[in-house]
DNA sequence: TTACTTGCAAACGTTTTGCACGATT
DNA sequence: AATCGTGCAAAACGTTTGCAAGTAA
């Protein structure tokens, strides 16, 4: 996904393409790990100075309302975000250096329909997420 | 996993039983939806009044340290806590009522195995959690 | 020109900390 | 008797809101 169609997608909903929006919108689209509001503020000013903390929350807000990004649920913590999945996509974390990762391959279907049926749910979504150590930092 | 269990577990590990604990304790064992410190609060000091939201924040620090609790991610928040799962079980979610529980029946293993292999991580954990709607409220 | 966006300061809700008193072991 | 636990008040923290000035369309 590139950034134009994160700039195209912002405009398409009304939303004016800014310096700080298009700067917000480079550290998150390019950061190896999902980042919290604080650190797309200081991975952002060099991009952008004089930008506040403040538009860094507003901006994550649309682009959260938009589906450009997600929020990561890691034990460490709730408030970091990475840009969406394409299509039915799952995590896949490094709790080394925090490298996030995107996967296919879901052969969960069998799983949730034995277990709707065992408890008379009916089942709307999943969430499955890896975690573990990515080919780097075993090597550590 | 009955109260006298947990009551066990924090004299075991030094923690002196009080009203308040014993008071807190009760009430998140028996919730039957995850519950945040505020939740907790209210449901407890009909059992134990005068109890003080401090007093409910650090008894749950106490518990999710000896694993008696876990904190639960949700899309609304991850401030809610339940009794840990008994072995490896998962969680099974209705969005209605908020009701949890744990299912076990993971057929993950060759899922985990083949994006291990493909991107070269160390797999050391998994988190599966079920969306839906439950039996009850379906009906409605 | 109009409406949206920005940064600042202040407000807000949640969580944590310091402390003297009280309770458990 | 010694230590741990409690509630209160205050502090700290992350996030949100009001507003006047600036900017994109």
């Amino acid at each position: 996904m590139n950034l134009q169609s994160w700039f195209d997608t912002l405009q398409a909903n009304g939303y004016r393409l800014t310096e700080a929006r298009r700067a917000v919108v480079k550290s998150i689209a390019s950061a190896p790990a999902a980042l919290n509001p604080l650190q797309v503020y200081d991975q952002t000013r060099p991009l952008c100075p004089g930008l506040g903390l403040v538009t860094v929350y507003r901006t994550l807000e649309k682009l959260e309302e938009l589906s450009l990004i997600q929020r990561v649920h890691q034990p460490g913590g709730c408030n970091a975000y990475l840009p969406s999945p394409q299509g039915h996509q799952h995590l896949l974390l490094c709790r080394s250096c925090g490298k996030a990762e995107y996967f296919e391959g879901d052969n969960l279907e069998e799983l949730v329909n034995t277990v709707a049926a065992q408890r008379g749910y009916s089942i709307q979504e999943h969430w499955l997420q890896l975690f573990g150590l990515c080919a780097d930092c075993q090597r550590k």
